[in-house]
DNA sequence: CTGATGACTTGATTCAGATCAAGAAAACAG
DNA sequence: CTGTTTTCTTGATCTGAATCAAGTCATCAG
């Protein structure tokens, strides 16, 4: 967890983010300069909700829970893989984190003063274009996760987050899941004994499970049951 | 339904709305002139999920509900009031409509072209960071949508909601439901008839309804209940 | 006023999912 | 390798909420 200041390792890992893509390299350097990079442990919480922001975070390896709290109760919200940044509404706004965030193993994250991103933001045009498409990406995002939540059973969201994983291992017949159940069951809205019953019952349209091995023996038939929607499930659009 | 120029009298609300009180004279001109306004009776569909974006809404009277639809199921996202904008995200990013608009009674909506938006977008400092800031607004609140509905039971997410109308009406003891209740059961996630059992229910921390009148004879003791939390509740955070 | 329509309420029942409890399997430290 | 810890699974039970079914109330057109 030792302090270092930004490797210039790390730069083309950021700069390819669609969201420093176009910063002018002047801009790039200011923002590189001030930030630093820290190695986190597994299971650090990096932020918590309430705290102000003080940091633009990127993930630059590892992975990373964003997750809330209320009253006792827990559920994570999302998960950020590398390379991405996280909580820049928070950043932009400069209002107080919504979520908390910890690591889920061990991971190299970015931190760059949230002054001078917006300081930033205020002189290039190039970022402030990116930082908008950014955030209309990110809200939109957070639109499909709620209709998700609300149309949709746990069965019929663990069904869809299958044939998503599937999409994302090149759809092939087998692949594994991403993270350990019990975070797959609180991101799905359910609990860990849930899940385990749901995946179960996903046999019944032809899914096995071993472990973390996951084998949909017919695309078809899930999808009958999942009924996957592009304005839900493609993350793309 | 007639269709009309925009009429200069629109102009000064329009105006007012933070996400055009930053922009050029010139470039809003520009705007005001390439959209239009309708007035719509109640009901009616102005928006269907999946559509291209070619309009950015501005509710200017009555009230717009936002909704979506997946598998024969419906659920309400959210209510537009005046004056307020919606569907900025998919104007900006040329990306389909995640969700449907339908007036809730008769309405006066203004319609700006989508590419008129994104090309003072291009051109404009003041617009793009309105833009912004206003993105990152309706990320956050869709966030704290997700914590309520997430982390408390449909019990709970009625009471705060009770508490925020009150603080909206001016922490009167009493006030009136600002919509339907079948429609406010939608949009808490939950169904009519439970809505009326969840009404009940809060008769044990003081709230009483006749119709569409609230009245909370004690706040402390609902509070103490519902533990409104302004990472949740509170909207202009 | 009267009938029709749609909104709201109430009760009975069903169902999805949470909780509780215990055992099995896997991961891990020493 | 061994004991410990944690995760995962399975079964039993409970609960929040949906559904089904009637009935009440309010609104409104004629």
């Amino acid at each position: 967890m030792a302090r270092l200041g930004m490797p210039e390792s790390d730069y083309p890992d950021i700069r390819e983010l669609h969201l420093f893509s176009e910063v002018a390299d002047e801009q790039f350097m200011t923002l590189m300069r001030g930030g630093y990079v820290q190695n986190f442990p597994p299971r650090i919480e990096l932020i918590t909700e309430g705290d102000s922001s003080d940091f633009l975070h990127i993930v630059l390896s590892g992975s990373v829970d964003l997750f809330s709290t209320w009253n006792g109760r827990e559920t994570s919200m999302a998960t950020v893989w590398p390379v991405s940044t996280f909580i820049l509404a928070a950043t932009i706004k400069d209002a107080p984190y919504l979520m908390s965030a910890r690591t889920l193993e061990k991971s190299r994250i970015a931190l760059i003063p949230s002054q001078d991103v917006r300081a930033v933001f205020d002189v290039d045009q190039g970022f402030a274009r990116a930082i908008v498409t950014e955030l209309a990406q990110c809200y939109r995002s957070v639109i499909k996760a709620q209709k998700d939540l609300k149309l949709r059973t746990s069965l019929e969201r663990l069904a869809n987050y299958l044939l998503l994983q599937q999409r994302h291992s090149d759809d092939a017949a087998e692949f594994d899941l991403r993270f350990e159940k019990r975070r797959l069951a609180s991101m799905l809205g359910m609990t860990p004994e849930n899940l385990s019953r749901a995946f179960k019952a996903l046999r019944h349209y032809g899914v096995a499970i071993d472990g973390n091995r996951i084998r949909i023996a017919d695309i078809e038939d899930l999808k009958r049951f999942a009924k996957p929607d592009p304005l839900i499930d493609d993350p793309s659009t």
